[in-house]
DNA sequence: AGCGTCACCCGGACGC
DNA sequence: TGCGTCCGGGTGACGC
C-alpha cells in the first residue's frame, strides 16, 4: 500500500535511470483521471519530450518533462517498473512509456486505484496539500498551533492530506502509538508537549519506513520490510511491545485503526 | 466545520 | 474443489 515511504523509495530508484531520457512512445491503456482526454492525445503530448527531473510532493510522483509534468499517484496497488528493452506488457500495466536508451517505464496497478495527470503546472494539483512532514515547515510549534485550530479527532485529521501531506493509514497508527496518543483524541486538546511527541513520532515512523523500503502487505508493493516492524498496525490481539496489553482494532472514519488501550488513553 | 456514508477496484481470505 | 461474499487501501462526492 503505497504511502510516502514507498513513493520516496520508488522515486529514488527510478530517478537516476530515466532523467535525461527522451520519450519515444507512450501507451496509455487505462487511467482514471488525466488531463489529456484520450490515449492518442496523451501520446501526442508526451512523445518527443525529455525527462528533466523526477521528484515527489506528498504521495505524488512528479515526472517533469520539458513542457509538462506527469504526475502519478500510486494509491494502494500501483507500482512503477523500469525495464530494459521492449518487453511485452505485463498483466495490469496501465501506462507504458518507451524511453531513449532502450528503457521502459511501466505503471502497473492491479486494482486500478492509481491515477495519472498530465499538467503544465503541477500547482493546480498540489495547491490543496498541507506541509511535508519531513520538510522544514513542519515543526512541533506549527503542529501544536495547527492541531489547536481544528476540532477534529487525531486519526482522521492526520490522514487528511490538506492538513499534513503524506501520512497514510499505517504510518498514522504507528505515529499515534509512538506518541502515546489515542486516535480519537480531540486535536485541540493536545498539549505542546504531546504535539512535540507526535511531531517526533511522525518523522520517526516515516524515516523508518523509508529506511526499510516501505511496507509490503499482501500483493502490494514488493521489496519492503517495514511490515516486520509494525508496533500496532495489523497487530490486533497481539501484546503491546511497550506494556504487554492487547492491541485493539477499531474503525474510525471507515479506516481500520490500531492502538494500545493502555499506552494510548483517551 | 466536521462527520458519516458511498463509490471506486480486485486479489485473497474466508465460510459453506 | 468450487462458489459466493467480504475486506482493505486513498480519496472525492454528497448529505446531514
Amino acid at each position: 500500500m503505497p504511502e510516502l515511504p514507498e513513493v520516496e523509495t520508488i522515486v529514488r530508484k527510478i530517478k537516476p535511470q530515466i532523467v535525461g531520457r527522451q520519450i519515444l512512445a507512450a501507451d496509455l491503456r487505462w487511467a482514471r483521471t488525466l488531463a489529456a482526454p484520450s490515449p492518442r492525445k496523451f501520446a501526442e503530448q508526451v512523445v518527443g519530450q525529455k525527462i528533466l527531473n523526477v521528484g515527489r510532493r506528498a504521495k505524488f510522483i512528479d515526472i517533469q518533462l520539458a513542457e509538462f509534468h506527469l504526475l502519478i499517484h500510486l494509491r494502494m496497488s500501483g507500482y512503477l517498473h523500469i525495464k530494459r528493452g521492449t518487453n511485452r506488457p505485463e498483466k495490469h500495466d496501465r501506462l507504458i512509456i518507451q524511453l531513449s536508451g532502450g528503457r521502459l517505464l511501466a505503471f502497473n496497478d492491479t486494482r486500478k486505484f492509481g491515477r495519472v495527470w498530465l499538467v503544465s503546472d503541477p500547482k493546480e494539483i498540489f495547491k490543496k496539500l498541507g506541509p511535508e512532514p519531513l520538510g522544514k515547515e513542519f515543526t512541533p510549534q506549527w503542529l501544536h498551533a495547527a492541531l489547536r485550530k481544528k476540532h477534529r479527532r487525531l486519526k482522521p485529521l492526520l490522514l487528511d492530506q490538506t492538513f499534513l501531506a503524506g501520512l497514510g493509514n499505517i504510518y498514522t497508527d504507528e505515529a499515534l502509538n509512538l506518541a502515546k496518543l489515542h486516535p480519537l483524541r480531540e486535536s485541540s486538546a493536545v498539549s505542546a508537549r504531546q504535539a512535540k511527541a507526535l511531531h517526533d513520532a511522525i518523522r520517526k515512523v516515516l524515516n523508518e519506513g523509508i529506511r526499510r523500503n516501505g511496507a509490503s502487505i499482501d500483493w502490494a508493493y514488493p521489496g519492503g520490510e517495514f511490515q516486520n516492524y509494525f508496533r500496532v498496525y495489523d497487530c490486533a490481539g497481539e501484546p503491546c511491545q511497550n506494556c504487554g496489553a492487547k492491541i485493539k482494532r477499531i474503525v474510525v472514519g471507515q479506516r481500520g485503526t490500531h492502538y494500545c488501550p493502555r499506552c494510548q488513553r483517551l
